[in-house]
RNA sequence: GUGGUGGUAGCUCAACCGGCUAGAGCGCUGGAUUGUGGCUCCAGAGGUUGCGGGUUCAAAUCCCGCCCAUCACACCA
């Protein structure tokens, strides 16, 4: 039986590794958002809103070599006994609804959403994150990839990014990536001594892997690996080089980087990843994606090619930090009501105004009329309306320019105040 | 998952080698001739020093376990 904890002591905090979003934050999640949309939509693209969790299967098939899969899972068992997982990532989601509802062909969608990974967190990784990231299936034209590498980076240089570099890389076609997989798997036999204990590991499972290695002892051996794109066969080198060939039309700068092998085992031909040099931690890959020709079949579809990335939210932001870009702040409400005679005024001007389409706000409990300037002052208000008294009385509301003290206070009628407030907030907007 | 570092008010931090009632700034609340914000000044509230146990006359400080954060690796966005 589990033990029940006494309550005295233990604060009530959020699970390990994921975080609250303060409304002094959410401004800029939401104009991530925003922007994240115009930019696809803009491209072509639709919104895919698909579920959180889907069948343990779905996920299954991107290969349960991939750790995200065997290990990072949140899976559980629902009420009739299915096996279920919150999504790690989106791209099966999006290749399972893409066969279940057969569109028209290419299919070019772009989501937004979280996907949770139990790993063990650190800065810019999260157990629930963020990803912004758009696919396109049905299309193997290479300037396809072009397009959607392009829509990430012209995404995240709006957003102000400048310390970003574009990596690219070719897999090959399946033959090509088997075939190189197989001869450097080779390799790391032969200089296995030299490898670290992990990466002998790995080479076994998936040699690919090691390419990835971080550890300085493993840097030698990597150095001196044959490289995947001279195992292209002739129509993957062709992809490849219409691809390097796209961005170069398009200006975008690359660095081809034939180490670069992507965490999924899904991607086959073009892999890519954002990188930023303004995040010095290990998390400084901002998105990636690649072409994947193989994952709709493994899913029980016909086979039909795929090219996405994603961004990870969470990351873009600390890098947006680091550069001192993409600040948002909430946006204040324009009017604050300030009433001393008891509240009720307020609280029938408030709505009046709010259904006149003019943002306010007010105080609470009757404070007094020095605190309720302090919070009005504070809440960022353009004006405040102030009921006092005399104000009741003769049945005007005080406004006053809480920007400016030079403009004198002015008295204005009850029933005019919405007209008069337009006029002036349209006045505030012209200068 | 493996290893390292850390956790003191809402926030940022202080408290030498264990020793007085755990402090400061910001923020918050109230006040400075009784109906006017910002600047200034005064005052106040706010802490089981992450949680639990141990050592000691005495623990924020030393030891152990747990939790959380963070860094590297592993992995990934």
């Amino acid at each position: 039986m589990n033990q029940i904890r006494s309550p005295k002591g233990v604060q009530i905090r959020s699970p390990r590794g994921v975080r609250d979003i303060l409304p002094a934050e959410t401004a800029r999640w939401r104009r991530f958002e925003e922007d994240f949309s115009a930019c696809c939509k803009q491209a072509g693209y639709g919104e895919l809103r698909s579920p959180m969790f889907e069948e343990l299967e779905v996920f299954l098939r991107l290969g349960e070599e991939t750790e995200v899969v065997s290990k990072e899972m949140y899976d559980f068992l629902d009420k009739d006994g299915r096996h279920m997982a919150l999504r790690p990532e989106m791209t099966a989601s999006a290749a399972r609804a893409f066969i279940q509802h057969s569109p028209v062909l290419p299919w070019k969608i772009y989501y937004y959403g979280p996907q949770f990974r139990s790993e063990r967190p650190q800065a810019g990784r999260y157990r629930q994150f963020s990803q912004a990231g758009i696919e396109v299936f049905g299309v193997s034209d290479p300037y396809l990839d072009v397009e959607v590498i392009a829509l990430g980076w012209q995404f995240l240089g709006s957003l102000g990014l400048k310390q970003l570099t574009l990596q690219v890389n070719s897999l090959g076609d399946t033959a090509s990536r088997n075939n190189y997989s197989e001869q450097l798997g080779r390799y790391l036999a032969q200089r296995a001594g030299e490898l670290s204990e992990a990466s002998q590991e790995t080479a076994q499972v998936n040699p690919l892997r090691v390419l990835d290695s971080k550890r300085d002892q493993d840097q030698a051996v990597i150095a001196g690996a044959p490289s995947c794109l001279d195992f292209l066969e002739v129509s993957a080198a062709a992809h490849f080089e219409a691809v390097c060939n796209g961005l170069e039309k398009l200006r975008i700068p690359y660095q081809v980087n034939p180490r670069l092998v992507r965490g999924l085992d899904y991607y086959t031909h073009t892999a890519f990843e954002y990188v930023s040099q303004a995040l010095k931690s290990a998390q400084n890959a901002l998105g990636g994606g690649g072409h994947y020709d193989g994952l709709v079949e493994a899913l029980g579809g016909k086979p039909v090619p795929g090219v996405g990335f994603a961004l990870g939210v969470d990351r873009i932001f600390l890098a947006c930090d680091s550069e001192q870009v993409f600040i948002s702040e909430q946006s204040p409400v324009e009017i604050f009501v300030v009433d001393i005679v008891g509240g009720g005024e307020a609280l029938s001007l408030t709505q009046q105004l709010r259904e006149a389409g003019i943002s306010c706000d007010r105080a609470w409990e009757s404070r007094s009329l020095k605190a309720q300037m302090k919070i009005a002052d504070r809440s960022g208000a353009k004006f405040a309306l102030i009921i006092g008294s005399n104000e009741q009385a003769a049945n005007v509301v005080a406004l006053k320019d809480l920007r400016s003290g030079e403009v004198p206070q002015e008295d204005i009628p009850r029933d005019e105040i919405v007209l008069a407030l337009k006029d002036r907030l349209a006045m505030e907007i012209s200068n």
